[in-house]
DNA sequence: CTCCCATTGTAGCCATAGCTACAATTTGTC
DNA sequence: GACAAATTGTAGCTATGGCTACAATGGGAG
């Protein structure tokens, strides 16, 4: 009986990514890195002090009102959030649904880097990294491993 | 008796990272990206083939020749590698040792990922990106998890 | 020795994420 | 209400990592 292709043919192997389509997920991965940062950013400052201003983003992140700026009209085009000039910054639905999911990855990630025996500190800054490339196959693993549930999430 | 600051003053707590330092070492760490995962490609592909060309790069990362010639320029300044025009790719000795240093972390994250049960295919994608905001401290705990014994290493 | 093809280089473009300098607007305080 | 401070916008710059198009180089096959 020769069935799969070589050693132990049990689970169905996927067929082996190329270094091409990991290297692309990582592009991707990081082409919604700030999208991510931004709007989660935003949330939290709207927890917090009820209004976000662009003033605040840059406090937050530490970069000039300029980069800020910017990056806000990038993601206001891609309709994550929504700003009338010189107003507070707002996200639409779409932007709150991205900023929940991230927040949780986030959590995940933090509260997993802390179970293996990472001090905060550390565990504050890799988490700040590492959220992005953490797929949802991954993120399962960590919140099995957290003795939590795997929530009914999306895709990648 | 009242030493530290609040709750069981036990730990040194540090003092606590603001999101603006957190945010310069994710920044950091996606400055030294790049060169991190060229030189492993190097490395690997002159394991591989006895040379490596930019050709190989782009194949590799599936980018163009324009785009792997003028990061090895940046590269090259950096004193990570050299190439005579038109000639194969070398590393220096600074770059042999990035490579080293990157090749064993990528390692390290991805066994640590397979050991919390991820699948093969996401582990190695997720490595990939994982790996650059891996600090030393996170990589030793890594390592404790996989039972080894944590080497000797540098700073973050 | 040619000629072809793979490889490399160059020119010039785009998007993103940074910056300084300066202008405009809003807001808050007398 | 006026004025100062904070905030936001705009102009114009850099660096990085992408790209296409086209030129130059170099190694083999004949
Ligand atoms: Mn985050
Ligand atoms: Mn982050
Ligand atoms: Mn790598
Ligand atoms: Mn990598």
């Amino acid at each position: 009986m020769q069935s799969g292709s070589q050693k132990t043919p049990r689970k169905k192997s996927p067929p082996a990514r190329t270094s091409q389509e990991i290297f692309a997920q990582v592009r991707r991965d990081h082409a919604m890195e700030t999208a991510e940062d931004y709007v989660e950013a935003v949330a939290k400052i709207v927890a917090q002090q009820g209004t976000c201003r662009g003033a605040d983003l840059a406090r937050h992140f530490d970069v000039s009102h300029v980069t800020v700026s910017k990056i806000l009209t990038r993601l206001k085009a891609e309709g994550l959030l929504r700003a009338r000039p010189y107003g507070p910054v707002e996200l639409t639905d779409t932007g709150t649904r991205l900023a929940s999911m991230s927040q949780q990855r986030h959590e995940t990630v933090l509260h997993f880097l802390l179970a293996i025996g990472v001090d905060k500190e550390t565990a504050r800054i890799d988490a700040e990294g590492i959220e992005h490339h953490v797929s949802q196959a991954t993120l399962k693993r960590f919140l099995a491993f957290l003795g939590q549930q795997p929530p009914p999430t999306s895709s990648r």
